[in-house]
DNA sequence: TTTGAAAACCAACAACT
DNA sequence: AGTTGTTGGTTTTCAAA
């Protein structure tokens, strides 16, 4: 995989962004012209380095004011049953994203639900009959920041 | 904050899928004149559903290979020490996300960094330091799966 | 690889059905 | 809401540097 210079950091982060803006303002804001940056954007998604473009939306318009971050135990704990729940929980329209952890036994699932009673009604309803399930913990969240913008990393460890 | 009808629900679960799908597709999509659904998209945007296009990025292209999820402890437990570290901890370039649990004493940071060593001087250098963090658990993350596309949910608790 | 120019295409806004 | 038309800007391709 070839490496990005210092352009193709400026597009992805502009993207990031903003991925909604015109090839020439891209092109203008990165200092290339419109052709060429879009040759660029072109080799930034076949290289795998941008994956996709989507639309962020509002939890609460959807009618979601809960959100919590659940933390599974599962069991036995063979392949199976890992990717099992991982494809289950994936599924559910309730949860936003799922973690399956290092330590073995251990998945954090991220849920946004439209109250405190869905929350208890979707532990109930989705979680509950799970045979491979044998405990978790609830954590109502409070507030959640998100960085929509993600730079490279020099490989050394910290910041450039 | 008006509803949103089907025909906004499918706009809004188009936009999550591909942000950089021109008008007249995504009229297309969901069955609109293209005027029409200009409006619409227009309206979303307005009324906070929509909140931005960004484009995803792939972390390993990054020189980011290593994900982890921190959960720290501060003391005190007042607004100045929790919104502190919030916003520390939202600018490091390493960090994703930041959850603030209820429960009082608890934050969840997601982070990426380009080795586990990375990890290691990210928590020396980063944590290590700041008086108000009491503890932490590191995990490691061996799998992520976030799903792009966010339904409505009917009031009453699972899904639609 | 990058650029500039040409052709095809689209957005945005009307006025009207 | 939909359709059509018009204007101005944008994407996309390609030949040449």
């Amino acid at each position: 995989m070839m490496a990005v210079d210092d352009i193709d950091s400026a597009i992805v982060r502009e993207l990031q962004a903003n991925a909604r803006q015109t090839n020439r303002e891209l092109a203008r804001a990165v200092g290339v012209a419109p052709s060429t940056c879009l040759e660029r954007v072109r080799l930034l998604r076949d290289r795998g380095v941008i994956t996709g473009y989507h639309a962020d939306v509002s939890l609460t318009a959807l009618g979601r004011e809960v959100q919590a971050l659940l933390h599974v135990q599962v069991r036995p704990l063979n392949r199976e049953v890992i990717e099992g729940f991982k494809s289950y929980a994936s599924g559910l329209p309730e949860v936003l994203s799922v973690f399956v952890l290092a330590g073995g036994d251990d998945f954090l699932v991220h849920v946004a639900v439209p109250s405190v009673e869905g929350l208890h009604a979707f532990l109930m309803d989705r979680f509950s009959a799970r045979r491979e399930i044998v405990g978790f913990r609830s954590s109502v969240i409070y507030q959640h920041h998100r960085n929509r913008v993600i730079d490279p990393l020099d490989p050394a460890g910290s910041a450039r």
